[in-house]
DNA sequence: CACTGTGAATGCATTCACAGCG
DNA sequence: CGCTGTGAATGCATTCACAGTG
């Protein structure tokens, strides 16, 4: 992530691998849904089989944050979860989200439903387009992005998404973080300068067809 | 990935590291950037101090497809572009690309000028909804999802996408293969079943936001 | 018995460090 | 010189394999 999508500024807390934590969100997932089903208790054996992986890889990643298991029953799913989404930082918190750019891709970020499921609340939406400002989008509207930095303090913003053209990615960037934003989601294609106290997060959809195209040919 | 968002059916193709081939599109970046700057030679270590890496890594990278550069000049620009075009895959080569869902993610996905720029070509985009089928999107018309396998073979599509709800993604993913897809980016936070001869790869936006949360808290 | 939790072993990926070249 | 290309060393991540437990 990495792609690329991969995380930049990682923070050590502990040596957990980062693809363990990017696991914990899959688990997360397979339990909720396996709790909707009244399943009471599942093996790492199950769930990785679910996933897709191995099951020493299920024990060894839950391992990483204590013993949840029970030999010879598994991981109680309900409380599994619940200590997952704690261990996430998604149970009982909510993030304040802005984005900036309100394009396709920034509407489809907007209208994702699976934001909110999870604790991330969108907060402000801009663009540079005067067109664009004053409209509604869900429970939102778009604003002007004039005075960036001042609207994201404000609003007490801790998670930016920039959504807008290469060119204007990395001065959006920098107003994200004079109002305070503790971290970033890049979608745009460029390469973004952030303080090592910002996390920052790209996500780049050509990268992820070039690689497949490698792979193709 | 990768996020999740990582190759999933990796084929071996030499050992070469997977994180490598996404950084080639990196490297393709920077170096066509250079190329319009009319820079004939670039060092290792400036593509590197460029794209936030260490230069080792970038000779590394480069020493698994051969040896491009000059000693004590660094490599030259517009060869090394052109050898990494061709090593992608996207060289003179065109790739056809189905999409399924024309929601805010589908029309954003269809609208990204960074595919058609790397020679990625939407030739079919389908929907479910019959209110959507007919209407225009770009230069493509919106199709029906009824015979969708029928048309990715008609069509002669390589890659296939996939931004429906996640309860018709397998369907979907389903008919892309019996299509014959060599490939398939899945955007749905679905786990989908394929033929190990099928590339998949996820792309999962809440991942990137709970790795993040995780991270913060 | 069916399972977990984890040292030890393996397998990748990155970085070091330097010989060798233009 | 300044720079590449690459063995060797290090550092991560995954898997093996099994002792230990309810």
């Amino acid at each position: 992530m990495r792609h690329n999508g991969r995380l930049h500024n990682g923070r050590p807390r502990r040596s957990i691998p980062e693809a363990c934590v990017e696991r914990l969100s899959l688990y997360m997932r397979e339990l909720t849904q396996r709790q909707h089903q009244r399943v009471g208790f599942i093996s790492s054996r199950r769930l990785a089989q679910d996933l897709g992986i191995t099951d020493a890889q299920v024990r060894r990643d839950l391992s990483y944050f204590g013993q949840f298991g029970t030999s010879g029953r598994g991981y109680e799913v309900q409380r599994l979860r619940a200590t997952l989404g704690r261990i996430l930082g998604i149970q009982g918190r909510i993030w304040h989200v802005a984005l900036a750019g309100v394009g396709n891709l920034g509407s489809a970020l907007l209208a994702y439903q699976g934001f909110q499921d999870r604790g991330f609340v969108f907060r402000l939406a801009v663009d540079s387009d005067p067109q664009k400002v004053g409209h509604a989008m869900g429970n939102l509207t778009i604003e002007a992005s004039h005075h960036l930095s001042a609207l994201v303090q404000r609003r007490d913003i801790h998670i930016g998404m920039i959504a807008v053209p290469t060119d204007e990615a990395q001065a959006v960037c920098d107003q994200f973080i004079e109002g305070g934003v503790k971290a970033i989601v890049n979608f745009a294609s460029a390469r973004l300068d952030v303080p090592p106290s910002v996390l920052l997060r790209n996500v780049d959809l050509a990268i992820e067809l070039e690689a497949m195209a490698f792979y193709l040919s």
